[in-house]
DNA sequence: CTCGCTAATTTAAGCGATTAAATTAACTTA
DNA sequence: TAAGTTAATTTAATCGCTTAAATTAGCGAG
């Protein structure tokens, strides 16, 4: 009702100058005096003023919202949103913190690859984008129309507009394969995402088949199961693992809730892990550490990716004309309990 | 560099009438001649012209920002942020699929629990918050400055200026625990977060003990244990437990993730779940249905908890005057593996 | 003293929309 | 045909802030 806002202007006048006045003092950038700033600075705090973004943002010249967008991808089924998977919300986490220290705040978005982020960019002011995921062609076609400084996570997108952040995919696969190697294991069975249309994946098989290639083990093409990455299609690997005699004492899972939902597969027809077959995960979830066996996996800092996204953003933000940087993330083996010695 | 943005002033050249005939004949709030709304239509399509919220948002009257904020706990520790658990991140989802089809946008913060969303929700327009978790007192008196329609998720707060949108926790825990009751279990354990300052934790607790009164069975303050919310103090409880020799035949925890750290506490010394001792959760998190053995527990539809929450705070800004909502959504038990009969 | 110079502040023009109020055009109707 | 309606559009003010340009005051130097 009567609760008018408090404006600049109400500052202004509490402090007995201008509107300029006041934003010179808040922003800096003229010198004012002294006895103009401690005048001003009390009068915001007396009346309790905030700074209203959509008039920072429309009014002139700095254009900037202090708002950066993420783009989550959705699962083609629809319905569950993908980034009910840990994965993605601990990234989230780590954006969310980071950005905030920084001054920026976080809208999400979890709407399909479509053009509407272009929509979002141009609607909303965004200052700058974190894509998280791999997405068609067309889309970084389209979004880079936005103009605006935009990051990718665990993409492959070879397009130099779009920074990069991301790990060595093919490295910690190729981690993940040689400890099983090591631990005697030769039929070692690798469950994926769809190949074709996932960077991440194409890696993470190529670092299997490199492991393999360095002890004389050769690529089988019916020990790899693909699927989409979630718990079900790790199931569903499994049970077709334990279907077709294929025979594997080890299943090398190219993200943990394939393994997960593969342990699950196992439990359920009396396949112990990793007593009768062996499991190597791949993210080190926050749950991973708490399965039953602890599961043997090859950890990313999932919220250090976060972090150096935010970083590298903010960073383009303000030198629009860096270059591409792809900075790569380190992984590391993560020993527990699901793979053994055969 | 030369791309300007296309703001309505060029739609309005181009479809040779003022902006005011753009705005009404994208609003459609005063009549508009079929012959000039397709002019604006096509000068829109052509130009390819999206609205700019700042200028919408600030410009008088209407004040909306179609913006909603969403408030997520942050644990104690720092760090990790609380929304890592999959709890958080699945209601986020549903909160941003709704939100996006209602034409409001998500803008996701974790701040510690200060002032600092007061000034979020004035900095940013915020049309309506949702605020997930308890907070303490003092933090509601706060939030309510804000004068715009808050929905609570989970809050047993009182005040009647915000809306509630939760569970019958007690009677999801009564559930929980009259099932393990008639399954023969008489020691029943019971796993919870810290009552003193968690509603929920309460009301859970209250179901549990409703249940055994129900069955005559005496309450006994030693087969409670509190601690944080998490895997590591489902973890500790049961270590706890099985230290201290209170024999308990079955565990009801208050959450599934306690119930997670507890199967894994069971499992790393030998007390297999359910032949050693049975285990119960609460919330029916996705990957309850993947462990080993799949975890018996009370569903909560999570992500109609954030639909309802959108619905209501929608409604909400549209009704000002709407009084106090607190809808109760269903809960439901789920029968795994996790609890047998003794 | 006056002139220039610097520092601090004000003036005033936007930013891109919305919207109340005024205007114009096209019809009725008496 | 003049007056009265109604419908469609324009005019112009405004939202809360930023910022280029103008103004003012104070000061040292010639």
């Amino acid at each position: 009702m009567s609760d008018q806002r408090v404006t600049m202007k109400d500052v202004a006048k509490a402090a007995g100058v201008t509107t300029a006045a006041v934003s010179y003092a808040i922003s800096g950038k003229r010198p004012i005096s002294d006895e103009t700033r401690r005048r001003v600075e009390m009068a915001i705090k007396d009346l309790g003023y905030t700074p209203n973004m959509a008039a920072r943002t429309l009014s002139s010249a700095g254009r900037s919202s202090k708002l950066i967008g993420v783009v989550v991808p959705q699962t083609e089924g629809g319905g569950r949103l993908l980034f009910q998977n840990q994965f993605y919300s601990e990234i989230l986490g780590s954006i969310e913190l980071c950005a905030r220290q920084a001054g920026y705040h976080v809208l999400i978005s979890a709407t399909d690859a479509n053009e509407s982020y272009l929509t979002l960019a141009a609607e909303r002011n965004l200052d700058g984008i974190i894509v998280i995921g791999m997405y068609p062609d067309e889309f970084y076609q389209q979004m880079k129309k936005s103009r605006i400084p935009i990051v990718l996570i665990d993409s492959y997108c070879n397009d130099h507009y779009y920074h990069n952040v991301r790990i060595d995919d093919a490295y910690g696969s190729y981690l993940a394969t040689r400890y099983v190697l090591e631990r005697g294991h030769r039929d070692i069975a690798f469950f994926c995402g769809r190949i074709k249309d996932n960077g991440v994946m194409k890696k993470r098989l190529a670092g299997y088949r490199d492991a393999l290639g360095e002890y004389a083990v050769a690529f089988r093409d019916e020990l790899v199961f693909e699927g989409d990455i979630d718990y079900k299609d790790g199931i569903e690997s499994a049970n077709r693992l334990m279907d077709t005699q294929v025979n594997a004492t080890a299943v090398v899972a190219a993200a943990d809730i394939l393994a997960i939902g593969a342990a699950k597969a196992f439990y359920e027809r009396g396949v112990r892990v990793p007593d009768d077959i062996s499991l190597m995960g791949f993210d080190d979830l926050e749950i991973s550490q708490y399965l039953t066996p602890g599961l043997t996996t090859v950890r990313q800092q999932i919220s250090l990716k976060g972090e150096k996204a935010v970083e590298l953003l903010i960073r383009s933000i303000n030198e629009p004309e860096l270059t591409k940087q792809e900075p790569i993330l380190p992984v590391s083996l993560v020993e527990r309990e699901s793979v053994r010695r055969v």
